[in-house]
DNA sequence: TAGATAAGTGACACCGTGTCATATACATAG
DNA sequence: CTATGTATATGACACGGTGTCACTTATCTA
């Protein structure tokens, strides 16, 4: 988190700062990203940089957590639309999420967050449905999840977890293999089809 | 690719090297791990290591890409054991690679791989089951692979991406949560029912 | 208006990278 | 056995990035 100093600013200095970050960080990931930039970018000294984050990370992980807080939103909302389904509200995400980025800046952010994603990057995107950090959000998920196809909470869970990873792993392959975004959204939806109904099962063809 | 250069050194300083490297990687991730530290272990003059490898990714993925030789077999081997059913290989690979990790050296440089896995390193590791690289490996495995719950090869290759994707997955979420081996793999067979039966089929209770 | 507290600043020490000019070893033809 | 070319070895160096710290400036408060 940035120091109190950081939220003390003017607005205009730290919209400024903002922008020079995520300038930054679209064109580079966060190991290449570098203060240096930043600072000459905002026009700020160095060690004003300091005052306000503890580090590159610090202020990265600012970033990307304020841009995740809209799909942790959209997620909601997807899942009230579509009635609790898990499937369809994931789909809505998905598609949302890789073909609704109309800004090019934003979509170089995301994508260098996604290719070079570590540990930290997943989960930062795994709150969007995940227990461990806002817990009123996630309890809000619960209530909304129709639980009918799942034998207890556990299994809700692991649910979330696995078609989680599918979608974030496939949101990489369609970055780094170029696909469109229809193949990509097809290939989801295929995917999902086997989770819903089995590989051992008659599918509904 | 490591150098000519490097392949012709004397087999003693070849593996001076690679111990000292693997030795470093396993201290810490790519991204912090030194050449300098490297070199003083390996007692070598920085200019050399240049004459053998053209950066630090360089000579990670050579390693890294050699210690996953060892999973392709594996995976080879858990198909025909279990007549080319791909769940229980995958059950049994994952088994074998994260329980049956005797060195600790050898667990730690796996544990910063996948814990700052980048997409570089994700491919990587999708190799074991990716027709990309190896296409002789690739054909061995779908000869092997029981077709017969399929529509299609593309449907066979989407399964296996998914599945690779929940594994390893499920690896990050073991080392970052310190789950049990037993908790991590009876997770990974109830995820793997799921994709077996369906969510919206009675299961086998 | 003094004194305290918070914020701003940039020079600096430190560390890591990749290169390059030079030195050395090795092979091979005359 | 020597000359000459080619492959390898070496470490000093230029460059660029990080985080800190002593010092300055602004702001608040009694």
């Amino acid at each position: 988190m940035p120091k109190e100093t950081f939220f003390n600013l003017t607005e205009n200095k730290k919209s400024k700062l903002i922008e020079a970050a995520e300038q930054e960080f679209a064109r580079a990931p966060l190991h290449e990203a570098s203060i240096a930039n930043i600072i000459k970018t905002a026009g700020i000294p160095r060690g004003s940089f300091y005052q306000y984050f503890s580090d590159k990370e610090d202020l990265y992980f600012f970033l990307l957590d304020s841009k995740l807080q809209t799909s942790k939103k959209n997620f909601i909302e997807a899942l009230e639309k579509h009635h609790g389904d898990i499937f369809e509200a994931f789909i809505e995400i998905y598609n949302d999420f890789l073909i609704t980025m109309p800004d090019e800046e934003e979509h170089n952010f995301i994508k260098n967050a996604l290719l070079f994603a570590t540990y930290r990057v997943e989960n930062t995107f795994a709150d969007i449905f995940d227990s461990t950090s806002d817990r009123e959000h996630f309890n809000r998920l619960m209530e909304l999840i129709d639980h009918k196809p799942f034998k207890d909470k556990e299994e809700v869970i692991s649910i979330l977890q696995m078609i989680g990873a599918i979608a974030f792993h496939n949101s990489i392959v369609k970055l780094t293999n170029k696909l469109s975004d229809e193949v990509a959204i097809k290939q989801f939806r295929i995917q999902m089809d086997f989770i819903k109904y089995g590989v051992y099962t008659e599918k509904s063809k």
